[in-house]
DNA sequence: TTGTACGCGTTATCAG
DNA sequence: CTGATAACGCGTACAA
């Protein structure tokens, strides 16, 4: 009702509006009892009255604290059908509103006005706290990320060994589970579609798959491999190879849904059948996977809880000095048993 | 190199170690010009040696300003396939980046204490404007959001009649092109998929849809209709109210491309085929749907670009006092050429 | 119970 | 060209 003039309302204004003393405004937000009730009352109306608010900028710099967490996430193609990202977010997104934190943003991509950015935000103050959830180098003008002086929590990749607490999910150990599920249906020939060399997740999905196949087979010589990448079109390119093959393989084995979606796409289009000519198991979880045709076997992630899980760890470093406990939380990821996988 | 002590440095460390005064070491920052060179490599020498960083949480206090933006997003359903929030969120990420403007975001859900969270954020001067894209009421205890105080864009809604400069796709236009698209098919007998009532585009999109049907055949009474929501599984239970139709439209339109994909995927598992039986089309854009077999023809809304302008236009606002010049911007989506219709 | 004074880390103004 | 000072808006000892 009571339209305030023009500018905000500041702790002197309502001061001087109800004839008290600023530091009387301020315990009555903070210590409302230590008031008696007549002047308390009056403080309330007017700041009611006034429509103040504390300035939450200027409590923080007073408190030593920001209250703000950063989450550096990944670059988002716009051709992606990755929902990964934005289930992490919103996973750290609600620990952060139940621990009174706020929540910055930033995706990284490759240009240097993108790691400037980040730089100044970690090393300016704005924030209490990092989140790391891009696969980037982090350094620009020789200031490293790492060196900003506030908690780092990594999310999805294992970054203990720069002393960086980690939550991540089981990449090696479903990949080597997905080895026996598909063994267990007769399958002894493998076809891996690969991320990027310098891809983390792609490196250690690999890795899980080889090291399956040792354990189940003695050897991972075997091993048929196309290199492909984020997309969904590296997938259908993957399917190309993969057609072209004079003995293919009846099990194929994706380090990512997006690029599975793509495979299973051209594999269809190509006229063989999934999961009669070809088994086909991935690793994300994507809803998207879920209704294909057939379903994709994949391996679901819960990136909300991962998400969630890293924002308390990272709140807890925050909050208790600097200690880190654990140092690292795994996920393990559930197979999601969709109709792409069938004994030989 | 040379580690700090503990803390982060301040103005006034630097200036004690350089044997200057503050204001020397703050100009050094801002106006290098203005120092003599000798007192300037002094200072910055021992600026870099102290590691220091201006606290940029005490600078915008002192401004007046927070270069920060606050984006509130919609909730995200962990089975969702949709990436709009995503994009749009890159879009105006970018946009902050590239006007030094830090981002808030919180993700909205149906709990007070996420509403008292936003709120708290706006009103608290945690930023100097508002990105709206969740639809939702914003409002608790009396405080409303829009009376914040702060300058405000609407994503994808249109909030014109508010007096909120909105950014939005052709929801209602794009509708209207999809019932003459499919008129030139031959088609004459249409079955819409809605959203939720309280949806707004849903009801766009649906009225799109009537005026369609009214200019194109003079009357929209023969449109028959089901009420989904955001869910994929909702566009599954449509396909079943659908079959069970006795005489079934030829056309499906479906208000989203998360309950199109549904419904297709149960049309086909019932034995039906896309475009020979059905013709569907719809409207998102989502990469998703692009790689459905066949893939859907659906309205691209390219969020990304949204993102950006709404963000773009806020600076704009926050920079330029108040007055929003125009008040609101449309982006026509564009049809993305699916297999999923064909001449009746 | 309430008011005074100071400081959080900056930047801008004004002397010198 | 450089330094002292005030102020941004707030919280809290300390004194009254």
């Amino acid at each position: 009702m009571t339209e305030t003039s023009s500018k905000k309302a500041s702790l002197h204004d309502v001061a001087r509006a109800a004839g008290v003393s600023i530091s009387t405004v301020s315990r009555a937000q903070a210590h409302p009892e230590r008031l008696s009730a007549k002047t308390r009352d009056k403080v309330l109306a007017v700041t009611r009255e006034l429509g103040y608010h504390p300035n939450i900028a200027a409590r923080n710099l007073r408190l030593g604290h920001t209250k703000t967490l950063l989450a550096v996430m990944p670059n988002h193609k716009a051709t992606s059908v990755s929902t990964i990202t934005t289930e992490a977010q919103y996973g750290i997104g609600a620990q952060c509103r139940k621990q009174g934190y706020a929540l910055n943003v930033v995706h990284m991509d490759e240009t240097e006005a993108t790691a400037d950015h980040v730089l100044q935000l970690a090393y300016g103050g704005q924030a209490s706290g990092l989140i790391l959830m891009a696969e980037q180098p982090y350094e620009l003008h020789g200031r490293r990320l790492q060196d900003c002086g506030l908690p780092i929590v990594s999310l999805s990749e294992d970054l203990t060994h720069l002393n960086i607490p980690s939550v991540v999910t089981s990449d090696r150990q479903s990949m080597m589970d997905a080895i026996d599920t598909l063994a267990d249906l007769g399958h002894t020939s493998f076809y891996f579609i690969s991320g990027p060399d310098n891809s983390y997740h792609s490196r250690q999905r690999e890795a899980g798959v080889r090291s399956g196949l040792i354990r189940r087979f003695g050897s991972d010589t075997g091993l048929q491999k196309f290199r492909a990448d984020f997309s969904v079109q590296s997938g259908i390119d993957a399917a190309a190879a993969y057609l072209a093959l004079d003995d293919r393989p009846s099990a194929v084995i994706c380090w990512a849904d997006e690029a599975a979606i793509g495979f299973q796409s051209a594999i269809l289009n190509a006229g063989l059948a999934i999961p009669d000519d070809l088994s086909l198991i991935s690793f994300d979880g994507l809803t998207a996977s879920r209704y294909m045709r057939p379903p994709i076997c994949t391996f679901d992630q819960n990136m909300t809880d991962l998400g969630a899980q890293a924002a308390q760890l990272l709140i807890d470093m925050i909050d208790s000095g600097e200690p880190p406990k654990g140092a690292s939380i795994e996920y393990p990821a559930k197979l999601f048993p969709g109709g792409s996988i069938a004994p030989i």
